[in-house]
DNA sequence: GTATTATCTAAGTCT
DNA sequence: TAGATAATAC
């Protein structure tokens, strides 16, 4: 079977492996993904059923990706049966279909972190706990953990080593608030993200013919990255699976990076004490990366203590040196990337989406963005604020949530009164207590709000008003299709009209512009065709809402099309690889981070995670310091990362600026070192001094100069021709020879032309750093 | 009830 | 620095 041919010995005997459980600890770039999209392709020419498979991943966009590779094998009609995603999107799938047995109605909103925390303050704010001491985000990993764990609310509150703990660190209440978020997400009818994990546990325990019906559904289990599932999440495979085993871990303990989040590494080193007959594989040879890449990623793992004895090898080229990249601030870190990108691309004719940049918070990003728009070179951001985690887009989402299920409090607090509809804070504190007294949902108390005297009735007509407009979108939910309900809401309720008027100015227009963008989405999405059995004609809006609090911005479809630079956190590359990599602001308090220095076992989480990091790339790895960064607005001074003293000699190359350059762009950036040197430490030193001189100057003023500083910075060389080359001119450049300007783009500093060479096809330029000669106006 | 201003405090990684 | 919240004026 051909097949088979296209892996390695070990690789096959994996793919090979259907019956029974198996194990494939996976080296970085050994083939993993490879070996798992095979396997699924095969079982399907076996014969199997692919409705009885379930493969489950750690991203929609791994589920994806693998679809679509299966899809090339298979075909089209029998890779869409699979059912494989994420394990939160799988299980919310079932949940759904299953959501009465738990006493929830099966259209229950998921509630996303920004929900969950939003529920914590005001269970604070009630119970008068001091938020400073009861920090949200530490309540919440608290409640988390439990759940990841599959501790409920009553048995946490009748665990005295929990319970003590709190009382120790003076926290007593947190069994408290746990249980009376779970009531608050109860009442909403919603499920935070742990709560799908949980339930699902909870389904398949206390409802034996459940569990039996999925056990005879689904015949064979796969998942990926392994190393990375928490207890809930083990849990519901092994319930899963028992019946069969034919289950499938793949993952690599050393890449085990989300223990922060639950994840239990003894998932992985346990398996063969749950399965006695364990098949194991290990897949060493790293298919991806040089040799050099491969031995300092190798010599970094090597100082864990804890880890699954393998040796990764490769049979690639030697490769260049890893290089180092040392600065004196954080923007001239990002201004160094940037310039070493361009220097790469002119160098090799490679593309922009060759390249990530990868940091360790998501903080790192804007001094990157700012070098690389210096030098206009396109980039994409994966993580931070995410397209759903927009303001205008959330708002719109809420009213959507809403009309799907009116008791979402957290939705209808958002848009009771956005847009401004005279119904304040004072009426919202009422509508609450009164709700929380009655203990039912917000919606269930304004839907009757007239015969109640709880406000005063001027207020109760503009609430009423309310309801019977959220009422009038429901009606149309199954009538409508989920764009045409979309956009009728979205006029209707007022927010067209808001951001219509907000467009005035340019954060307005960009709200504007997101808000057409997500019904743009809903359109697609209404006129794609339903791969659901049995599903009716329309795709209506309570389909949409189904999983969107899952979606997260590395979804983003449209992003792995444009050709542009990656900048992401390296949690978020996993899994990911790169031709050449950046791994940026290696300093200490900072990578490790200052929050894993406690303990051995974070701090060796930070090293897997330094080790994924250098996996990622293919060709070549920059690492890069900077000995001062912006930290909460202040200039803090670093030290180089620890891992940078682990890094073997033999495969670095510590010259640091000179030899980044190409002979080409070295003539544009002459003695580059000196330069920055010395107008990046004034920039730092000036910082102060200009800051102080800047606040009495007028917003406009201010604005100006800054221009200025970045035009001066900008001023590379002085290209006389730039400004007057136009389209249609013959023109000589050094590299490429003779050519023909196609189009120009943008102005001054960003002037680009594609030229169309004869020798080297056509050429995006930018004009101040290509020094064309004109040969024929 | 709403708009504007002042003050505070937070940035660790993600489904 | 920037976003979130509290305080203030209208």
């Amino acid at each position: 079977m051909s097949l088979l041919e296209q892996l390695n010995k070990v690789q096959q005997e994996a793919v090979k492996q259907t019956e029974g459980p198996s194990m494939i600890i996976a080296g970085a770039g050994s083939g993993k993904t490879r070996v798992l999209t095979y396997k699924i392709a095969y079982l399907i020419e076996k014969g199997v059923d692919p409705f009885q498979i379930m493969a489950l991943t750690f991203t929609n966009k791994a589920a994806r990706e693998m679809k679509a590779r299966i899809e090339t094998i298979v075909g089209s009609t029998e890779a869409r049966n699979v059912w494989m995603g994420t394990f939160h999107s799988i299980f919310a799938r079932i949940l759904r279909m299953e959501a009465e047995k738990l006493g929830f109605p099966s259209n229950f909103t998921i509630y996303d972190t920004d929900d969950s925390k939003s529920i914590i303050k005001k269970i604070l704010k009630e119970q008068q706990l001091d938020v400073k001491l009861y920090k949200p985000n530490q309540v919440l990993s608290r409640i988390s953990s439990a759940k990841n764990n599959l501790i409920s609310h009553i048995n946490y509150n009748n665990n005295p080593e929990l319970t003590q703990t709190d009382k120790e660190s003076g926290k007593g209440k947190i069994g408290l608030i746990y249980t009376i978020y779970q009531e608050r997400l109860r009442k909403a009818s919603a499920m935070d993200f742990d709560d799908l994990l949980f339930n699902t546990n909870v389904l398949l325990r206390d409802f034996p013919d459940v569990l039996i019906k999925y056990q005879r559904r689904f015949r064979y289990f796969l998942v990926d990255e392994y190393q990375d599932t928490n207890y809930s999440q083990y849990l519901i495979v092994k319930r899963l699976a028992a019946q069969t085993e034919n289950l499938t871990v793949v993952g690599d303990d050393a890449q085990s990076i989300y223990a922060f989040r639950g994840a239990n590494i003894q998932n992985i080193l346990n398996m063969n004490k749950d399965y006695p007959d364990l098949k194991t594989f290990k897949l060493e040879q790293n298919y991806r990366s040089t040799q050099n890449i491969v031995g300092v990623a190798n010599a970094i793992i090597k100082n864990n203590k804890k880890q699954i004895n393998k040796t990764i090898w490769t049979e690639n080229d030697k490769g260049d040196k890893l290089r180092l990249i040392s600065t004196l601030s954080d923007n001239e870190e990002g201004i160094r990337v940037a310039r070493t990108i361009f220097a790469i691309k002119n160098e090799e004719h490679v593309k922009d989406s060759d390249f990530a940049v990868l940091y360790r918070t998501n903080a790192q990003s804007r001094a990157i963005e700012e070098g690389l728009r210096k030098m206009n070179i396109p980039y994409k951001i994966y993580g931070g604020t995410s397209f759903y985690g927009r303001k205008e887009i959330k708002d719109l989402l809420a009213y959507f949530r809403l009309v799907v299920n009116t008791d979402d409090d957290e939705a209808l607090l958002r848009v009771i009164n956005y847009p401004k509809r005279g119904i304040g804070n004072t009426t919202i504190e009422k509508l609450r207590v009164e709700a929380n007294k009655l203990n039912i949902s917000l919606w269930k108390l304004i839907e009757s709000i007239e015969s109640s005297k709880i406000v005063p009735k001027s207020t109760a007509v503009r609430i009423m008003e309310f309801v019977n407009m959220i009422l009038s979108f429901k009606i149309d939910l199954k009538t409508k299709n989920a764009y045409e309900l979309a956009d009728h809401i979205t006029k209707n309720s007022g927010i067209y009209r808001h951001l219509t008027n907000s467009k005035t100015e340019d954060e307005g227009v960009m709200r504007f512009e997101n808000m057409e963008e997500l019904l743009a989405g809903i359109k697609e999405f209404s006129e794609m065709e339903s791969d659901e059995e049995g599903a009716s004609s329309i795709r209506t809006l309570d389909e949409f809402m189904l999983d969107i609090a899952l979606f997260t911005d590395a979804d983003d479809k449209n992003k792995d099309i444009s050709d542009s630079v990656t900048l992401m956190t390296i949690h978020a590359s996993k899994g990911l690889e790169f031709p050449y990599v950046f791994i940026v602001g290696l300093e200490e308090n900072l990578f490790p981070s200052l929050l894993s220095l406690n303990s051995r076992t974070e701090l060796e989480e930070e090293r897997r995670l330094f080790y994924v990091a250098l996996t990622r790339g293919e060709k070549k790895v920059f690492l890069s310091y900077s000995e001062s960064r912006y930290k909460w607005g202040k200039l803090q001074f670093s030290e180089p990362s620890r891992f940078l003293n682990e890094l073997d000699p033999k495969f670095i190359d510590d010259q640091t600026s000179d030899m980044l350059l190409s002979s080409e762009t070295n003539m544009n950036i002459k003695g580059p070192k000196k330069k920055l040197e010395s107008s990046s430490s004034v920039k730092i030193i000036n910082k102060p001094k200009a800051k102080s001189k800047e606040i009495p100057l007028p917003i406009k003023a201010k604005n100006l100069k800054k221009m200025d500083e970045i035009k001066s910075q900008n001023q590379i060389s002085s290209n006389d021709q730039s400004n007057s080359i136009m389209v249609g001119m013959e023109v000589f450049h050094d590299r490429f020879g003779r050519g023909k300007v196609l189009t120009i783009e943008g102005e001054g500093q960003n002037r680009k032309a594609s030229v169309f060479f004869n020798n080297s096809g056509t050429k995006i330029l930018i004009l101040r750093f290509a020094k064309l000669r004109i040969l024929k106006q």
